[in-house]
DNA sequence: CTAGAACCTCAACTATTGTTGAGGTCAATC
DNA sequence: GATTGACCTCAACAATAGTTGAGGTTCTAG
């Protein structure tokens, strides 16, 4: 059976180092929307902690380069007074596999056409000028999206 | 034989538009060192026609999430005052391929340690901390560093 | 030569993701 | 019961990457 100890919630310091989180960080997620605490009659912040995955779900998806708004917005789907279940994060997290999965083929994308051209020098990507002389010497007309890749 | 027009520096204007950066940008990046321009007599900026091809660089860079400090030293190795030979942006851009590639890496990495945890609903990535129990339950001890991957 | 578009500088403002410090309170130990 | 470390709030500051606006100048076309 469980002792008393592993059920007691989390201070601000345990969770910062545990999570690797400063605690003014901890502060700017709470005012945020993405964690949030209980109270002391002292007013102390207590974490649950489940708060622990939280945290480490934010950092992970900070990672890979997502906004805090974006993961506020998947965390706004984790069930609201309950501790997340195995499932709910599961379920998290396959979400975020594929904004990894998209961010690696947005990458891989990117990589294929500086392939082509490497060889020349060039950085337009999606045609290569360079290869095409009179923008070298200067064509007029559309050249603004030729290296506004798509969204 | 090329005409005039065709060696005749760009506005501002121009460089905006054929690079899809909004002129403020463009003083922003100058500000910061990363382009330059030569000034008419009134004062007004012309540029280089291959700082269009440096502006594609700038923002090729920034969707690869290099910051603009970490551009500019890239730029820095191009040629000072004449117009960059192919050679020179063939070596950039081979540069920038392998930063590419070490992002790729990262991500496909990351996106590995997470198939493992998808079915548990796991989020630790390094050592599934859900397998754990004592962690579920509140285990004391080493937390931080295992959601901490290295730099 | 004059109107209007395009340009100039400088300062202030935006958003994101926090950190730092002041001034004060809480809680655990001696 | 006093000390001390951990905690609290609030405001200001930092870096990055720009945008916006005011107030004034230049360039170009008619």
């Amino acid at each position: 059976m469980p002792s008393v100890e592993t059920h007691r919630p989390l201070t601000i310091g345990e969770l910062s180092e545990r999570s690797g989180v400063s605690a003014s960080a901890l502060h700017f997620y709470e005012r945020n929307g993405l964690i949030e605490a209980e109270r002391t009659a002292g007013n102390q912040r207590r974490y649950r902690r489940d708060t622990l995955r939280r945290v480490a779900f934010i950092k992970t998806s900070q990672r890979v380069g997502l906004p805090l708004k974006d993961i506020r917005e998947a965390l706004d789907s984790l069930p609201d007074g309950r501790t997340p279940t195995k499932r709910d994060w599961s379920k998290l997290s396959l979400r975020w596999r594929k904004e990894l999965d998209e961010r690696i083929a947005a990458l891989q994308h990117l990589r294929n056409d500086l392939d082509g051209c490497i060889g020349c020098g060039c950085l337009s990507l999606k045609s290569c000028t360079l290869q095409n002389p009179s923008d070298e010497l200067g064509a007029s007309g559309a050249g603004a999206q030729r290296w506004t890749l798509p969204e």
